[in-house]
DNA sequence: TTCCAGGTCCGGC
DNA sequence: GCCGGACCTGGA
């Protein structure tokens, strides 16, 4: 049986879900299927709104955490007010509006964006699912075999070299490094989420394979800190091309960061998610 | 074959 | 603090 969500405002599934801020959701005609929360979880646009299955949990005990999951307590209207005052921010709105950003699992999203140094969309996802179906708990359906993606503690029990088999190359010794800290609780990612920024990115840069890119990642994408501001080699030129010019090709990180963070206000992850998911899809627009 | 992909870490100024 | 280089692997 299918459950529904009622949803007011505006909703892009496909921008929300396969912009390159989740790496588990597939796209079948209407249809987008991923695993959340140890669930299957299959879901489509309707006009009112989301319509859904989960697996193994009945949709009514699972329906408040997708529609949390899905970032639907955003106030799209006030954020777009916000950050719409750049015309850059404002065109790309224009382009995907209903984009959401998540609220996704912290867990599973600081070893996605360690998997994502220096690497690209595709292969974090391949890296992801291997993740998942080696050390995750499987969730038998009689369709799909898929699994959750492995608690801190499952990945803890891991090693460098079995990273290495399913092809993680240097980020492999800080996958188990990492699940340790968090396993033991030295970071504890949930309670970030209502400390102040700079506390936050302390914490996430502590775990090692973390620097201040992924950390705003994990950050913006998992933590509901909507101020981070991931800097990575496209938002760089971008932001050069479009404000800073050569200089900003000499900037460090944190420099572009904090510089972006005052331009673009509360908001600033959501504008830089615009603006990252706008100049991926450049090439395909001309 | 050569180059590059959503960086991080380490050692030297 | 800033700067340069090394680092795994897979696809074009």
């Amino acid at each position: 049986m299918s459950d529904a969500i009622r949803v007011d405002g505006l909703l892009d599934l496909k921008a929300t879900l396969q912009s390159g801020q989740a790496f588990r959701w597939s796209r079948d005609g209407e249809w987008y299927e991923g695993v959340i929360f140890g669930n299957l979880v299959r879901l489509r646009r309707t006009p009112e709104g989301v319509e859904f299955t989960s697996f193994p949990e009945p949709e009514d005990a699972f329906k408040d955490r997708l529609a949390d999951y899905l970032g639907l307590s955003d106030d799209l209207d006030a954020i777009y007010r916000s950050i719409g005052v750049d015309e850059h921010v404002k065109a790309a709105i224009e382009r995907y509006p209903g984009m959401r950003i998540l609220r996704q699992e912290p867990w599973e999203c600081v070893v996605s964006f360690i998997c994502s140094a220096w690497s690209n969309v595709r292969r974090v996802s391949t890296t992801v699912e291997s993740l998942s179906a080696k050390f995750g708990e499987p969730i038998a359906t009689n369709g799909t075999m898929r699994s959750a993606f492995p608690t801190p503690e499952q990945l803890a029990a891991t090693d460098e070299q079995a990273m290495r088999l399913l092809g993680l190359g240097f980020r492999a010794k800080y996958i188990p490094a990492s699940a340790k800290l968090v396993a033991e609780g030295r970071v504890n990612l949930l309670a970030l989420r209502e400390a102040p920024f700079e506390e936050a990115l302390d914490a996430v840069m502590s775990l090692p394979g973390i620097g201040d890119k992924v950390a705003n990642c994990i950050m913006l994408f998992s933590l509901v800190q909507r101020s981070a501001f991931p800097v990575d080699l496209w938002i760089r030129r971008v932001l050069s091309d479009m404000y800073l010019g050569e200089a900003g090709q000499k900037m460090s990180v944190p420099k572009v960061r904090v510089w972006a963070q005052e331009y673009f206000g509360p908001y600033a992850g959501y504008a830089n998610h615009y603006l990252f998911h706008d100049w991926r899809n450049a090439g395909k627009r001309s």
